[in-house]
DNA sequence: CGAGCCCTTGAGCCGCATCAAAATAAGTGG
DNA sequence: CCACTTATTTTGATGCGGCTCAAGGGCTCG
């Protein structure tokens, strides 16, 4: 047994990381205590798979720590990345007994887990977790179809400058911050990851970042870790100065 | 004021024809009559805008018949189309003041309309509504990864094949019938409207409409009556044999 | 019959993929 | 601590799929 199946750190619910943004964000404390009663956690190391397309998969979670992919392939090999999983972010589907995608940890990962049929059983009592879920869900759904025009229309600058701009976001408002001026932040991706979610090759990702490094978009820290001296100036090179509203 | 926005059928819930897949499907009588108290309808022409992106939208809507467009762009006026709007889908979210895209009709449309105010408050009083909506919402996310594979990764033949194939199996079942063999249905869209659902250009579009044509893949006859001789083969050259599960 | 659409087809080009190889980084065992 | 392995990234050379620009054909409707 791996060091990685044992998580170090159980927090109770009440100061859990995501408290405030997951599945559980509405409920009341007997509510919560419910919840409680029935999670456990499951931790994972880089590169290991939590689930494959198509497989049972008897319990939904809740991403608690580190960096989850959600994948899906044509069977000549070819990669699509549909979903990026990061903190507070839910995996899994009341009432479909198998994953549609494979999931797969790109970081040591830190899962909240409940077994399906008694947090279905629960979501059937409690209105808060549903009405949660489908929230969260619909937040879900804009930010895939903010991707298809990503993948349908841009351009390969365009994309990378999306995807930094985009987790650069992410990672200030999980600092409580707004984006905005300088910020740096890791990218838990390799560049093979971000060209499967950008619908490029490697080559390509690694010719872009260079090429925005030159121009001064980005400035990078070994291979993984990027500054961006104007936020501004990055979400012009994303190409929707919208923002894109990936989260709130 | 056109004899469109007066429809010429207002089906009562008992016999409308998408009661057992759109968002009342699983109300019971009581509840019926209740977002009958509420509903109306409203009809629009082809190529009508239901509404803008970003406009303030103060009802929620399913589509009773006819084709509408989900469609998103980028300033410059690149367009990507991000859903098929076709009978039983909803449209709008409960909770958001503003539409996130524009809504556009493309045959003659029927919707059946609630306010939004009306229609939250009895999604509260309700679970079989949000249930639902829920079960739709997840469908939708599913549709949409599976078009983000399409997108990021499929040649332009792929691409036109797996279109065809979902409308293919879209109009079977709502003719209840299971897709296979030879099959024949109308497309609704213009081939620039199936270049922003795909990702391409019309030109694009209208060669691979050709190449398959030449290959023996559809006929056709007219521009939009498609006939596809061998729904096997066509899957074939959709590039993935699992289908896609777009819908039950 | 003429005016718009929508669609098709052709010619040429460009952005990104493909193929190939070297540079960098991070172990791993001797 | 170093030689060796393996994963990751960068960079270069070349080719092709789909885009752009352009012209012409069919249909519908006034």
């Amino acid at each position: 047994m791996s060091l990685h199946e044992v998580p170090n750190i159980a927090p109770r619910c009440g100061d859990c990381p995501i408290r405030h943004r997951a599945v559980c964000a509405r409920c009341e404390t007997d509510e919560l205590a419910q919840l409680d009663a029935i999670k456990y956690y499951r931790s994972f190391e880089p590169g290991q798979t939590v689930v494959w397309a198509g497989d049972r998969m008897d319990f939904v979670a809740s991403v608690v720590t580190g960096v989850a992919t959600l994948t899906q392939t044509l069977e000549d090999g070819r990669t699509q990345m549909v979903g990026l999983l990061l903190p507070s972010d839910f995996v899994g589907r009341p009432g479909r007994p198998n994953a549609p995608y494979n999931v797969t940890a790109t970081t040591d990962l830190l899962m909240c887990c409940f077994r399906k049929k008694p947090f279905e059983d629960l979501m059937g009592r409690t209105p808060h977790i549903a009405q949660r879920l489908l929230e969260m869900t619909l937040d879900e759904l804009d930010a895939a179809r903010e991707w298809m025009l990503l993948l349908g229309r841009k351009t390969a600058r365009e994309k990378i400058a999306s995807l930094l701009a985009i987790v650069a976001r992410r990672d200030a408002s999980l600092n409580l911050r707004t984006p905005s001026g300088r910020m740096a932040f890791d990218l838990a991706l390799t560049r093979e990851a971000m060209a499967d979610y950008l619908g490029l090759t490697l080559e390509t990702v690694s010719r872009q970042m260079s090429a925005l490094r030159r121009d001064g978009v980005i400035e990078l820290e070994g291979k993984r870790h990027v500054i961006v001296p104007d936020y501004d100036l990055l979400l012009d090179e994303a190409g929707d100065d919208a923002d894109g509203g990936y989260l709130p």
